[in-house]
DNA sequence: CTCCTTTTGTTGTAATTACAACATACTTGT
DNA sequence: ACAAGTATGTTGTAATTACAACAAAAGGAG
């Protein structure tokens, strides 16, 4: 008996269809011991894993010796979805064991196989697929506009401006504290700390804490 | 009779199945001018559009004022499906249109509806969606790991890397001119072409125009 | 080959940022 | 209310970058 039914990727469809899903897309349970390699960077896949105990780090390791985390994955979530589905993407980052860790592995194959397949399992499993890639797609592509400007003050109007457009309103709670918001906007905490003084000097916005607002005139 | 049978949207899919989509998605033709707007930054759609003629702009406007144009979109290439698949998503940025331009519209719903249709040309269609979107999750992903870093040194190392990994090579070609990569990397040229001097004479790389080879030992 | 255009490399300067060290304000538990 | 811990603001300095102006190299057309 997995753990896995409550995951996302599973979102309302019915415990038959799950297992379905299970045998179709030939799901495999493995285990890796800590710091264990679970995929590599340079590899293609076909697989990806949905962790059902511990968790894993995707990292990138580049040919100088340069180290850098990027993110955990934990219980019941998932990882190396895209590239399983474009099966002819290579990896551009190490999937590593963080802990011991269980992992369950889905064979997606190609995606034409599932295309010929009109079945209601599947199409529910694509879809939610799908929306959780538009989902990321959404977070990706916000998070790369907003660190795209090259001064502190045009990252930080141009966040601001996204979350009023989001709020329909130019007075709004953000979900970061200082230091939450300088690593999404990758500055320095002193620097944005000064920058929105500046902000505020000037007239251009006003802040107290995370609560914001932001003044045309 | 739509020129819009050859958009990769529909890849793969029979003019019948075609039929079907631009029936059931209750597909729309309208005409814009030039300049005139199509979408707006705040609303939330469930349309996408794809254009057939003319083009737009895809532009962020902020409430200071400020005008940043971030891509056109032009024939037979579509906008804001992202959008019209997460119903509840505001838009982030104006669609506009850049001439004169005629645009078919496709009414997504919610993808609940579709869900629940387990017909072929559906589940077709919804493959197609999630392989456009799997892809630009890839591109969106490799863009924002490579401007994260703060330095120009560290954004070219992990640019050169990743295609290293994608090329299966120390040795290859990318295809950018100086111009270009400085853009992609979010850099000055002029400092880029700097950096790139440094790092040959430290030995860490060595390249000829577009023609790169990492030096690790 | 020569002229012209485009691309790429180099250098100096001004602006911006990261970083460190510290001051102040805010929380939390007792 | 107090103390300890955390979050935020401030300041100065060193490092990095953008920007501009120019030099050198490469490419193309006649």
């Amino acid at each position: 008996m997995k753990n896995c039914y409550h995951s996302v990727i599973f979102k309302d469809m019915t415990q038959e269809e799950i297992e379905f899903c299970l045998t179709e897309l030939r799901s495999t349970e493995k285990r890796y011991k800590k710091d264990e390699m679970i995929l590599m960077a340079g590899d293609t896949t076909e697989r990806f894993g949905l962790v059902l105990e511990g968790s894993v780090t995707i990292e990138s390791n580049d040919i100088w010796g340069n180290r850098t985390i990027l993110s955990h994955v934990g219980n019941k979530q998932f990882f190396a979805e895209t590239y399983a589905l474009l099966e002819d993407e290579t990896l551009l980052v190490d999937v590593r064991a963080n802990e011991n860790c269980r992992i369950l592995f889905f064979r997606i194959g190609s995606l034409k196989r599932l295309r010929s397949s009109n079945e209601l399992w599947a199409m529910k499993f694509i879809c939610n697929m799908l929306e959780i890639s538009a989902h990321k797609n959404v977070v990706l592509s916000g998070r790369s506009f907003h660190i795209s400007p090259r001064t502190i003050r045009e990252r930080i109007l141009s966040y601001l401006n996204t979350v009023s457009l989001q709020k329909h309103s130019t007075e709004f709670d953000i979900p970061f504290d200082r230091q939450q918001l300088a690593d999404y906007l990758n500055v320095d905490r002193s620097a944005l700390s000064n920058e929105l003084s500046k902000l505020q000097r000037e007239g251009v916005i006003s802040c107290r804490k995370n609560h914001f607002e932001l003044l045309s005139h």
